[in-house]
DNA sequence: ACGTTTGCGCTTTAGC
DNA sequence: GCTAAAGCGCAAACGT
């Protein structure tokens, strides 16, 4: 039963690991908001500025995804 | 104009803080990644330790609102 | 273009069941308001109710939660 | 005490009349899920079946005033 | 590797 | 008008 106690606390441990790396997100979320709402009261519309973060990140994906079907080609190619 | 590039400068500015913050939450969520993949490495299902983190966090929601449904027969019992 | 004629039928079809769908779970919505202000006009506060309504909601939850947990670690054990 | 009982049959009822309607509203909400998946089975795309509901929805009014500003932003921000 | 299904986060809506 | 909760959409995770 030695072993079983171990591994309990092996288990725990991880538990515990992944829960305060999930408090850590969620303190992180709230930042987020209080950034929306330091937008907000500068006169700025939260739902605008959702809309310019999601169209950016599309962007950004749209563009790495490029890149990737770029180095692709390449390989293909026998470039670099 | 002056005034819309100012504008425009501090939109900007609140945008990209939110970027960073959601760059570093992304982050955090790679790290639980690690967690599960790590005890999966040492024998732990992940579907279990999802199950067990779940049904933590559950347990502790229900309990708080537990709490705050007591607090709400108190008020509106008129008790303190 | 016939085929395309009766495509756009049965989108058509298919999207105003939705939106009927939609609609009855309107019309349930309202009556839980209803609900909800038949109890208030009985004197419950609806603060309360609606704690009632949630902690239940949570309970039922947790506990199909938990036995879902038990067979998982039951299959993770080889059990049955 | 006999009135204390007969409230709490009165709120129980109540409550339990509110878990009934959102118990259909769940099985509606399950209607509306298998459409879409029919309408995929067909070969229509559900995101784009979700999107056309959306918008139909939508009001025209609110529609293109919620674009324009969402323009304006970004010309701002010199995206595009 | 792909498709399915579930969990998570966001959006929107409703109550206060 | 603001806060909080419910509902929806998406994306990651599991199984095939």
């Amino acid at each position: 039963m030695a072993e079983a106690n171990v591994a309990a606390e092996e288990l725990r441990g991880l538990i515990e690991r992944i829960e305060r790396l999930e408090d850590e997100k969620r303190g992180i979320s709230d930042d987020v908001r209080d950034v929306y709402a330091e937008g907000k009261a500068r006169g700025y519309d939260p739902k605008t500025m959702r809309a310019i973060v999601r169209l950016r990140k599309m962007e950004a994906n749209a563009r790495q995804e490029a890149e990737a079907l770029l180095e692709t080609y390449k390989a293909a190619l026998g470039l670099s």
